[in-house]
DNA sequence: GTACAGATCATTGTCAACAATAAAGTCGAC
DNA sequence: GTCGACTTTATTGTTGACAATGATCTGTAC
């Protein structure tokens, strides 16, 4: 990874590391297969060596990284299968919190969607792609969460977050980019208008460009079949 | 809990731990709101600090436990909401494994199913409520995993286990017992004739007894309003 | 007798040193 | 030159000691 000094971290918590691997993770400034040594790292953030320790279990049970005993960490490698299944998930439980979803939806929900959806926006225009990552995540977070079933939310993260490994091939394309920002704006439009319809449809729709981008792309790289190795 | 002297546990591993605490759980033997004090259980279980402490994180990303900064844990406290909540997945998710199991299951699997019913079966004529919990388990993983998509299997797996806590309040009950081993074997009945209906209607209702169980009981011991307090 | 301040105790959080393991490199034999 | 055993190095795993925090108890003033 090469990386020389210390960046500046504000919290020194595991869980703050683990969010940020998340984000190199799925930017792709981390690579599938890559080692994830605990004392680079540690210099790196400026932590102890425990704390990555921490935030590379937690990434474990998230499944972004793979850890075997005494040999370490890497960033899981995703073949086309898990892919498949993944998003076979998040298609399921997005779809059951979008039908839940009240409508007409609290005005402070659409209002905070509002806001976040422009600075997403604005990010994009930006080329902060760290911001872009961010305010997407909390996009959909906070859009789900608006379904009133937090265990549902929480398992819905958990898969967004799972889908970020094979999100990081294409997280580059303007297109796709451009279009999930398009689709946030139409989302916020059918909340306020109460058409569930839509609403369901788009949810659903919404995510699987990325996947197929994922699929393709992986076609291409390595082949028609799933050469798992892993 | 009063523990006075070393239980000796084959491994050492924060995994193992964190599963003979689940157990503990799921059979009431700890109870809601109960602290776990690290010291104590390093004690009981003859382990270093540092593995329960591992165990108890690893439990608190699961859900059932709560932990807070420099205070410590404690078993989580469902209120009636969360348990409905809980269950609501849990029925999505298990209804679109059902669904995906293939039609006839191979013969291996149903073998072990039989395998696995059969000794549930005689733990629970034979009152050894760690087995019967142990082999409950066993037993929904084995069905569930034949869905053919592991992050389904494990999202199950996931909900399940938060559900223990609900389960903790009607473990004793024998009628319930024996009601789900008997659905048990039902449902290898039904993968054996490939009768998709009812296998799918049996792996939705297989649970619900459980948490109106839990609702009951929790409405009787602390009135119908859901005072959470956590 | 109640409320506040201080002291004491119980408990968790952090760290640095050491042990254990797996990988890489080196040497010698054939 | 290549295979295998040995040595060295890189990396992770484990432990115990110490620091920091929050809870509890005690005593005193009013």
């Amino acid at each position: 990874m090469a990386v020389a000094k210390a960046e500046t971290v504000i919290e020194a918590e595991p869980r703050t590391i683990a969010n940020r691997l998340e984000e190199d993770i799925a930017l792709g400034r981390i690579l599938p297969r890559e080692r994830l040594i605990e004392e680079e790292l540690a210099l790196r953030f400026g932590v102890n060596r425990h704390v990555i320790r921490q935030a590379l279990m937690d990434l474990e049970t998230i499944g972004l990284v793979t850890r075997q005993k005494n040999k370490g960490a890497m960033v899981r490698d995703l073949t086309p299968e898990d892919v498949i299944n993944i998003y076979a998930v998040r298609e399921l439980l997005e779809r059951k919190a979008a039908e839940l979803i009240p409508l007409p939806t609290p005005p402070e929900v659409v209002a905070r969607l509002k806001d976040i959806q422009q600075r997403h926006s604005q990010a994009a225009d930006a080329g902060e792609f760290a911001n872009v990552f961010r305010l997407n995540l909390l996009f959909h977070k906070t859009f789900f969460a608006a379904c009133g079933n937090p265990h549902l939310a929480d398992a819905i993260q958990h898969f967004a977050l799972k889908a970020h490994i094979a999100r990081s091939l294409t997280v580059g394309d303007p297109k796709l980019l451009k279009r999930a920002i398009e689709e946030h704006a139409e989302m916020v439009r059918y909340l306020e208008r109460g058409d569930r319809t839509n609403l369901v449809r788009l949810a659903v729709e919404h995510i699987i460009p990325s996947r197929d981008a994922y699929l393709e792309t992986y076609r291409r790289r390595f082949g028609k079949a799933a050469s798992a190795s892993g």
